[in-house]
DNA sequence: CACTTGACCTGTCCGC
DNA sequence: TGCGGACAGGTCAAGT
């Protein structure tokens, strides 16, 4: 779920809120979700500042004054929540999902010398917070890969086509999720665009005319622009750095409503399985091409 | 090489 | 009520 609104509302909220605080302490209970040797932690963590908090597709990146990055991935239930000294120093507890932070899925503990705090809880255990030199973030093998970041300029039809293309043989529905051919689209905002550009989900890479590449190019930015005013997409778990629930869930126009009517048509919305994944559209106006 | 499937996890929901 | 199984969905390794 935390795909590239989510990550970005979170980025949003901890630049607001951990920026110049130094790190006095961390504790973790999973080491895969902590994956840092013990001296670096302790050489270039611990007493450094909290420089600068930035997005590479799903990926949050939060810069230490030591030179240091932490990497952090939500993958499916992560979340990063941080609270004040006095509990929830910027959220309220009452708009929240999480309450009394530790709990058993808290995996990374981290206290700033202010005695506030940062969470990183994944209840499934398949993100991570990853330490790196910031200079070798961009090596890392998996930002390597990434496609271009659909929001800005680089992201344009005509890149958009040329490495869509390369997945020719495969649905546009996997196509699009294949964070090589850019970076930042997760289920819910897969369907949601293919439903903009009337595209049904398992039509065929090369049986999708570049007019209809052009219109799915234009959705696909505007989904994401229209979650991250949203705060994201809250569906189970999902929540920003203060605790608080996205709301793009609610205008939503097929993700998760199987059986309603298509707000553009009226016809019955349907779920099926493509690319291994929950797929949502609309019957009469997603034909596969 | 291109593509698909299963594994990684835990919690929830559904049918019996 | 209890229990087994399907499902949730991001990424990677293994399989076709």
């Amino acid at each position: 779920m935390p795909e590239l609104p989510e990550a970005e509302t979170v980025r949003i909220g901890l630049q607001s809120l951990i920026v110049g605080k130094t790190i006095k302490k961390i504790d973790y209970d999973f080491p895969r979700a902590f994956p840092n040797d013990e001296e670096l932690v302790k050489g270039f963590v611990l007493g450094s500042k909290i420089k600068q908090v930035r997005r590479r597709g799903k990926l949050i990146i939060i810069d230490l004054s030591s030179d240091y990055s932490f990497m952090v991935h939500l993958r499916m239930t992560g979340q990063l929540v941080f609270i004040g000294k006095n509990r929830f120093g910027a959220g309220h507890p009452n708009d929240s999902l999480v309450n009394n932070l530790p709990d058993k899925s808290t995996r990374v503990e981290v206290e700033f010398d202010d005695k506030s705090k940062l969470f990183f809880n994944d209840q499934r255990k398949f993100g991570y917070m990853k330490l790196t030199p910031s200079e070798l973030v961009n090596e890392d093998s998996f930002v390597k890969k990434l496609g271009p970041e659909p929001l800005e300029d680089e992201f344009t039809q005509d890149e958009f086509i040329i490495r869509v293309k390369k997945r020719s043989k495969t649905s546009i529905k996997a196509a699009i999720l294949d964070q090589t051919v850019l970076a930042g689209v997760g289920n819910i905002y897969a369907d949601e665009a293919l439903w903009g550009a009337r595209i049904h989900p398992a039509t065929l890479v090369k049986n999708v005319s570049n007019k209809k590449l052009k219109v799915l190019h234009g959705e696909i930015k505007y989904v994401l622009n229209l979650s991250i005013e949203k705060g994201g997409s809250t569906d189970r778990n999902y929540v920003n750095a203060e605790g608080k629930k996205g709301s793009y869930i609610e205008i939503a126009r097929v993700f998760r409503r199987e059986g309603l009517e298509c707000p553009r048509c009226g016809s019955e919305i349907m779920k099926i399985r493509v690319a291994g994944r929950g797929t949502h559209y609309c019957k009469s106006c997603q034909k596969k091409a």
